[in-house]
DNA sequence: CCTCCTGGGTTCGCAAAACGAACTGTCCTC
DNA sequence: GAGGACAGTTCGTTTTGCGAACCCAGGAGG
């Protein structure tokens, strides 16, 4: 009756969700995305519990989606900052999206924080395309496609 | 130094998760877009605890991401089941967003749902895209620009 | 009528996370 | 060598999630 018959145990989203979907994880993306690079600032800006801001700085750097790197002030002694990978940088999308459901729907006035195109200064948003070039209004016109997964004769 | 000062109590990011956050929340949606109705499928699907999910559907009812539906199939009692709003479709590109992620880092081979577009059977993906119609390539090209609270006189 | 089955829950006891406050250790400045 | 970030760790409490068991309504079958 559904479309919903396909092998869950593989699924993309639940996987993401597995790395990326405790709480705060996704909160210490943002913050690094606004340039927030070292553990007092993440304490400070987002008030989790030093313990667990601990762990999730912890397993962000296990899988590879932050980096921590030694850094060394003027006059300071050396410390080291979290960075942004390659893999982390690509989960702004991510923030993004969640940012303009909120900017939509949970927003009192006008959305806190716009996003700009560097090169030419127009507002960037998040949109569905397909590869020959329209941009979709909405989920409806998505149709979702279950691939076969490898079928390796055992 | 970072560009990190702006208010962070209006955060989008932070309200969107607040409501949809929560573990099971965005896998319920994900089973929702794909075709899944009724409770019993939903436990299934999830493997989910019953009470959790009877409180994750209860919180995105009352936030007017689901609606709660009768109906009565032929022969059977009338049973209810769960739709997806307006307001709880505009939450794909999220999904979307943690797919590619998933698709991309995740995957052993291929991508196990893939997206196409209903009309021209073209793939489709989610990509952020600035109002003179340039689509960005990476995270690196967007300005955050933060915005001023909109501050009336008392 | 009585019983079984299914869908859609609720209740309950246990385990895992999150919380906040206090404590630790290191290096730097005063 | 006292004080002060910074970057954590420890600990006791509260919240959340978990799974199994139980409950209720409405057919179907006998």
């Amino acid at each position: 009756m559904t479309d919903a018959s396909w092998d869950r145990s593989r699924c993309s989203v639940a996987g993401t969700l597995a790395v990326v979907g405790e709480k705060w994880s996704l909160l210490v993306l943002q913050e690094a995305f606004l340039g927030v690079r070292r553990f007092a600032d993440f304490q400070r800006q987002l008030g989790a519990p030093k313990a667990v801001l601990t762990d999730r700085l912890g397993t962000l750097v296990e899988q590879d989606i932050l980096r921590r790197v030694p850094y060394q002030a003027e006059g300071e002694r050396q410390r080291h900052e979290y960075r942004l990978t390659t893999k982390g940088i690509d989960l702004y999308p991510t923030l993004v999206a969640l940012m303009q459901w909120g900017d939509k729907y949970l927003a009192d006035d006008v959305a806190p924080l716009a996003l700009e195109h560097r090169d030419c200064g127009a507002a960037v948003h998040l949109g569905l395309v397909c590869a020959d070039g329209h941009e979709l209004a909405s989920a409806r016109e998505v149709r979702p496609v279950p691939q076969a997964a490898e079928v390796s004769a055992g």
